[in-house]
DNA sequence: CTCTTAAAAGACACCGGTGTCAAATACAAC
DNA sequence: GTTGTATTTGACACCGGTGTCTTTTAAGAG
């Protein structure tokens, strides 16, 4: 209501109103600020009550100048799941919420040609603190060493560890999806279908390769006809379906290596008048909100991404956030997704 | 390969240095980088070669510390739908893509008393600026307030005009919604349900009001006990299908205000043993990937949100952006969202 | 060739913080 | 009351850019 006319901009107080206010000097104020030196009693409260009566917030940008650092962490992905990307943001900012950081996004084109020259040029001009990768662009290495050679610290986020150079926060995909092919075993399926991901995807490679093992170690046979590679996307998993349903012996099952692929795969079952799970148990991966949606709701694994954004967080910047963790500055952390039983897996019909 | 051992940390070259290298003042290689300036054509072309040998990139906060304004855009948001704020963040970017700016992610918690104090001490802290709201907390008026007076400019982004203050783009939520459901009436449907959006979302209200307008215009009657509220999510649209089609006179095709919700009622269909579009028709609203992933595919409205994200940002700050348009600061952008046909919609049983 | 005037370039302070090092103060011991 | 030492505080330069104003250079007129 008082606002109407001109545009009030009220200057921000700096650290020199707060001096003044305070009869001190603008060291003083940023000593009492950073809590960096040891500052008397008396002189502490006076500084304070002069931050308060002012509302004084230092200016970032001007600390970063002076630190030649600044607050920013850049979160950069090329992911095909909003959801996953959404949430690994909202355990970023979990993990920061308390600091002075703040989160900058970058969605990058992992098919670009110029994805380095991008990234390095973003990088250049905003001159994160850090920097998460997001898969499936945490799996390239020439990222991480642009990262490293620009002294830009890193934490890459993948489905098993990212060994080559610096931190990673991974999650066990391979083993889930084992526990979740053996189970499907032990219930009775015999002749399990598989819908890979897309080439170049280390999730993809390590889903499958829970899936090998399980099988092998339950003395099934891996049927190639009914193993399919998708590209992670509905339309793929649609493709995979009327691929593997239309085999001439069809399983009884079928692991599709994330929910929107698994999704496509209903479809087709559907199309085909064939009821889930009674003729044909579907597993996911990702525990989308796809997943909770459709019909029957999709037995998936449920990976723990929003923790692993809040632990990334913390191994890319220990030393900004006040953690009560004792860990060490680790490298690596595992994070364990967990398998979420819904309504689209039984026993085979006998 | 070289880069083993220490954290080669390449300090950046400055703005002196350049300057050092050309033999000129910092102050002309500041013009040259601004174009703010004539400068004659040698010298440029002196610190131009000077800036390319060194690979120099003018330091962001410096720039934000002398210009006393940074050139961060902030994008708050508390969206239940994760898809949607990853497209518009998209849009924003797609915007900003060529310019100096980059984004700033702020989720927030709508239902917090203190909500008002974080985005004021977000908005003090990082300086942004500009502030981007997606809804619901774009219809909070406080927060326009808070940024007028804190002097941050804003766009808004809602379901229909938010005409109190400043900016604003939004989508014209109501007449699509009215066609929707014109559409029902037109192949046959005379007894329509709708579930609700949650009280306090204005996209919840001119989506009711665009069914109501529908089904007067329509001359159909407008049956209370099969107008249900949801919040939503998809669980309250199951809660919304329990109480629909269990009523004495079930209709024969409902609105569901949104994607999820519609999803949540197709649950609901399907356990009864309805079938979908045959014996009931269901349109949602958002073109979530779930309306493609559920089956049948669900009819439903495209929100064009990512062409929203594209405009928000053009008309937060034009004057950093070389766009083409000829538009003259506009308050206001409209931008039409479409009806995606789909498999749920059908003419009723007669 | 000189004078006038416009164009180009530079000097210097400043944005709002922090680091370094010196000065001032407090406290203990004599 | 001195003196010596540890603790607080302040003065000042600096981070890397930009604004303002002055000086220098170039261009045009006579």
């Amino acid at each position: 209501m008082s606002t109407k006319g001109g545009s009030n901009i009220t200057k921000q107080p700096t650290i020199n109103d707060v001096a003044a206010l305070a009869g001190v000097s603008k060291k003083t104020v940023s000593r009492v600020i950073n809590r960096s030196n040891p500052i008397s009693a008396k002189t502490k409260e006076l500084v304070t009550q002069a931050i308060e009566q002012l509302g004084f917030v230092p200016n970032p940008q001007a600390r970063a100048l002076a630190l030649r650092r600044n607050f920013l962490i850049a979160l950069l992905h090329d992911n095909p799941n909003a959801q996953t990307v959404l949430n690994f943001q909202q355990g970023v900012l979990d993990a920061i919420k308390e600091s002075n950081l703040a989160l900058l996004v970058r969605p990058v084109d992992r098919g670009s040609d110029k994805l380095l020259e991008d990234v390095r040029v973003f990088l250049e001009k905003q001159r994160p603190l850090g920097a998460l990768f997001l898969p499936p662009i945490s799996e390239n290495n020439d990222l991480a060493e642009l990262c490293k050679s620009m002294g830009v610290r890193y934490v890459r986020v993948g489905s098993a560890p990212l060994d080559e150079i610096g931190k990673c926060v991974y999650s066990n995909d391979r083993e889930v999806v084992r526990q979740a092919c053996a189970r499907l075993i032990e219930i009775g399926h015999r002749r399990i279908g598989f819908v890979r991901g897309p080439e170049g995807f280390r999730s993809a490679e390590e889903r499958e390769q829970g899936f090998r093992t399980a099988l092998q170690n339950g003395g099934v046979a891996i049927a190639p006809e009914i193993c399919v590679r998708g590209n992670y996307r509905f339309e793929s998993g649609v493709a995979a379906g009327e691929h593997i349903l239309s085999a001439e012996y069809r399983p009884t099952a079928i692991f599709a290596s994330n929910d929107e692929m698994a999704a496509g795969v209903l479809h087709v079952a559907r199309n085909k008048g064939l009821s889930v799970p009674e003729q044909l148990s579907i597993i996911g991966f990702d525990d989308s909100p796809t997943a909770r949606h459709i019909w029957p709701a999709l037995t998936t694994v449920r990976w723990p991404i929003r923790e692993m954004g809040q632990h990334a967080a913390r191994m890319l910047v220990p030393d900004f956030l006040e953690t009560n963790d004792v860990v060490t500055d680790p490298q690596y952390a595992t994070l364990s997704s967990t398998i979420v039983e819904r309504q689209s897996v039984a026993a085979p019909d006998s």
